[in-house]
DNA sequence: AACACGGGGTA
DNA sequence: TACCCAGTGTT
């Protein structure tokens, strides 16, 4: 029984993680979400950090968007963040604080899909669904030897009858647990090592040694090149930072005043043209600094131009922050490292 | 059905 | 470089 093979490798070999150790609806979700194209060794620390900071959903709940997104800072895909904190809102007003107990139910709330809902299910509640995630194609595609793109819509579904179908009714908790385990930490995506594996019997790519070809995949698009000129405005030690909002990337982050032009560029007056007209008593422009940031879909070229002024309007002296506050602001990579970069 | 959405690790 | 990671929501 292959199900069977899977559980027992698993609760021999599994690693000692701390949402393993609870059925907790709440740190069960939690860790779901930040594991979501994130690795274990990368989402760890936000785990500890958030059951730290926030012990239950009304925690969690009361705390403001911005406090979440400060935690949730670095860890990249923010609308996970954004949900989590609109879910925790939800569960806390209109749940009576009480997580939902079914499959159906939880695939409801905003940012659970197919793979938490069964997740959570599976784990908290020992409802009978099959989780599939990356590692899971990984292994099913292996084992069966399947080449139906796994970012079909046809692969979709097909991936998820297979995984259904193999499922262990008993131990729904261990036999996913077990797969994703399998997946992340032996039936790796280049060199798996096959020597160790509990089902290499059961394989048709190491008879065949097919493995390099599995899963299938469609390409996706190149990456769009973005050009990204920060002003960098000091006024008395304070700088001017401003809320992204909009469909754009880093929704909800702060950062610099932004000037996106469509190619690099260093010509003043391109810049100027895009001045905020409050930006009009300039003591001193700096040289300016370039840095890159690659995210899924986007390269961003920036370059920081430092300007000190003289005076400030009032209309926009709350957007003007002390290095204390900005510490306390969520900000993306390429603002944090440039505060890190200028010791601010 | 296709695309957008981060940041970091690996070979 | 290219690919991957305990995927989801929008268009």
């Amino acid at each position: 029984m292959l199900s069977k093979k899977i559980i027992g490798w698993y609760q021999k070999n599994k690693r000692d993680l701390p949402w393993r150790k609870t059925q907790d609806p709440y740190k069960v979700w939690l860790s779901e979400i930040i594991l979501q194209q994130t690795r274990v060794e990368q989402g760890l620390p936000y785990y500890n950090e958030f059951v730290k900071k926030f012990k239950t959903v009304n925690d969690l709940a009361t705390a403001s968007e911005d406090e979440v997104l400060r935690t949730w800072q670095g860890l990249g895909y923010y609308s996970r963040a954004r949900n989590l904190h609109f879910t925790a809102q939800h569960v806390s007003n209109n749940l009576n604080g009480v997580f939902p107990s079914t499959y159906k139910e939880l695939i409801k709330l905003k940012g659970i899909g197919a793979y938490t809902a069964a997740a959570i299910s599976s784990i908290s509640f020992g409802e009978n669904r099959a989780v599939v995630d990356g590692n899971v194609y990984r292994v099913l595609s292996r084992i069966y030897e399947i080449d139906t793109p796994i970012n079909s819509s046809k692969g979709i579904k097909e991936f998820a009858t297979i995984a259904q179908d193999l499922i262990s009714p008993e131990n729904p908790a261990d036999y996913n647990q077990g797969v994703m385990e399998l997946g992340a930490r032996v039936c790796l995506p280049r060199n798996p090592k096959c020597s160790i594996c509990p089902i290499i019997d059961h394989c048709g790519a190491y008879k065949n040694k097919s493995h390099d070809k599995y899963p299938v995949k469609l390409k996706k698009q190149k990456s769009r090149n973005r050009y990204f000129n920060y002003l960098v405005i000091n006024h008395n030690n304070s700088l001017y930072l401003n809320k992204r909002e909009g469909s754009d990337v880093w929704n909800g982050l702060f950062e610099f005043f932004l000037i996106e032009t469509i190619s690099a560029t260093e010509d003043m007056e391109i810049l100027e043209e895009n001045f905020p007209s409050w930006l009009n008593d300039i003591k001193k422009i700096g040289n300016p600094t370039s840095s890159k940031q690659v995210l899924s879909h986007q390269n961003i070229y920036a370059k920081f131009w430092p300007i000190e002024i003289n005076t400030l309007e009032k209309t926009i002296s709350e957007s003007f922050y002390s290095s204390y506050n900005i510490e306390q602001l969520p900000k993306h990579r390429l603002i944090e490292k440039y505060l890190l970069d200028n010791n601010i």
